[in-house]
DNA sequence: CAAGCGTGGTC
DNA sequence: TGACCAAGCTT
C-alpha cells in the first residue's frame, strides 16, 4: 500500500502541516500532564470552542492536582456546569486522587497505570502519555478513525467497538517515534479542520497519500452504522417557593443521568391531572396557586424531555430528599440547562411583579 | 457488547 | 426542522 512504504514521507507532510497550520490552543502552550489531562476530558465528544472557556476557569479554579483533589465535589461541578456528561468530572476527580495518594502526585507514564484512573479510557491514555511525555502510544477517536479509514481505505465499521482495534494498530504502525505528539494531534486536526465528514482534499496536506482521494470515494468513507432514533418523555417540573420565599430542590443521583446536579422536583411520564394533586401524591406536599412557567423541549444524546413548568406555592415542609434553599444559594448549586432555563423564567416572572 | 450519558453547532 | 455531529468512558 502506497501509503505504508512511503512512511516517512508522509509523517513529513503531515507534522510539517501541522507545525505550520495548527491553532493556537491553550492546551498547546503546556505539556503540564494535569493541564493536558483536564483538557482531554473537556475535549471528549466536545467541540473545542466550546471548551476553551471552560479550561481556562478550571485550571485557574484548581491549577494543581493537589487543588482538584482537595475541592468540594459541588465546587468542582460547579465549573462543569453545562459542559454536560456530568459523570466525566466526578471521575476526573476521583483519578486525581488516586494519582495523589497513589503515584506521589506523578500521572503515570505508562498505559497499563494511567488506563486504570477512573475515567482514562483507550484515547485519553494515549493523549496524555504522547502529548505530556512524548511516549509513542496511539490516540484513536472519531477523528483519526475517519482520517485513516480514508488514507488507507479500511471499509470496517465505525461503530462497532471491536473494530476500534484496527485503528490502534495501524497508528501504531504509522506513529512517528520521534514526535509521537505532534503525529497524533496532527491527524485529530487534519479530521477536525481538512478530513471533515464532507472533506475539503484539495487543501489537505496528505492527500497524494490518501487511497479515499485516489479513488474518489471520500464521501463514502468512513462507513459507520446508524444509530436507534430516541424517545421523548413528557416531565413536568414544579418550582416550589415556601412562604419565606425559599426553593425547593434536590440533587439527583451520582450516576446516571444528570449525575450529582441539582434539581426542581420532577414527574416523568406524569398523568393528565391537576398539579396540586400531582405533588400530594408524588411529595405528600399541599401547593397552591399554580403558575405556568416554561413549556420546552430539551435533547439530550439518548432521550428527548418534553418539558412543563409550573410556579407554586407551599406552606409545608420538604419532603424527605429535598432542601429549601435561598435565591442566593440556588444561583450557587450546580445545575443542568434544563433546570437553568426554568430558574430563569422564574427569575424573569419576579421581576415583572 | 449495547446502551446510557449533555450540549450546542451545522447543514 | 431534524439528523448528525464533537479530541469517549462506563457498565
Amino acid at each position: 500500500m502506497q501509503l505504508i512504504e512511503q512512511k516517512r514521507e508522509f509523517q513529513s507532510a503531515l507534522i510539517q502541516w501541522y507545525l505550520r497550520e495548527k491553532r493556537d490552543l491553550p492546551w498547546r502552550r503546556t505539556t503540564n500532564p494535569y493541564y493536558i489531562w483536564v483538557s482531554e476530558v473537556m475535549l471528549q465528544q466536545t467541540r473545542v470552542d466550546t471548551v476553551i472557556p471552560y479550561y481556562e476557569r478550571f485550571i485557574k479554579k484548581f491549577p494543581t492536582l493537589a487543588h482538584l483533589a482537595e475541592a468540594d465535589e459541588a465546587d468542582v461541578l460547579k465549573m462543569w456546569e453545562g459542559l454536560g456528561y456530568y459523570s466525566r468530572v466526578r471521575n476526573l476527580q476521583a483519578g486525581v486522587k488516586e494519582v495523589v495518594t497513589q503515584y506521589n502526585s506523578q500521572i503515570p507514564k505508562t498505559r497499563k497505570e494511567i488506563s486504570q484512573l477512573k475515567g482514562v479510557g483507550p484515547y485519553t491514555a494515549g493523549a496524555v502519555l504522547s502529548i505530556a511525555y512524548g511516549i509513542p502510544e496511539h490516540a484513536v477517536d472519531g477523528n483519526v478513525m475517519r482520517v485513516m479509514s480514508r488514507l488507507l481505505l479500511i471499509d470496517e465499521d465505525i461503530a462497532i467497538p471491536r473494530n476500534k482495534k484496527i485503528f490502534e494498530e495501524v497508528v501504531m504502525h504509522l506513529i512517528d517515534k520521534e514526535d509521537p505528539s505532534s503525529f497524533n494531534q496532527a491527524v485529530m486536526e487534519l479530521g477536525a479542520t481538512i478530513c471533515t465528514p464532507n472533506p475539503k482534499c484539495l487543501l489537505c496536506p496528505v492527500r497524494e497519500f490518501c487511497g479515499a482521494f485516489h479513488e474518489g470515494r471520500q464521501q463514502e468513507l468512513p462507513i459507520k452504522s446508524k444509530k436507534v432514533k430516541m424517545k421523548t418523555i413528557p416531565v413536568l417540573m414544579v418550582v416550589i417557593r415556601n412562604l419565606d420565599g425559599k426553593w425547593l430542590l434536590r440533587q439527583r443521583p451520582a450516576t446516571g443521568l444528570l449525575a450529582n446536579m441539582w434539581e426542581f422536583p420532577l414527574v416523568e411520564n406524569y398523568p393528565s391531572q391537576a398539579i396540586e394533586q400531582l405533588m400530594q401524591q408524588q411529595y405528600k406536599m399541599q401547593v397552591e396557586q399554580p403558575t405556568p412557567l416554561l413549556h420546552f423541549k430539551h435533547i439530550f444524546s439518548h432521550l428527548t424531555w418534553d418539558i412543563t413548568s409550573h410556579l407554586v406555592v407551599t406552606d409545608d415542609v420538604a419532603p424527605e430528599g429535598f432542601q429549601f434553599f435561598s435565591t442566593e444559594e440556588v444561583e450557587a448549586l450546580p445545575k443542568a440547562v434544563p433546570v437553568i432555563k426554568i430558574w430563569q423564567a422564574v427569575n424573569e416572572k419576579e421581576k415583572n411583579s
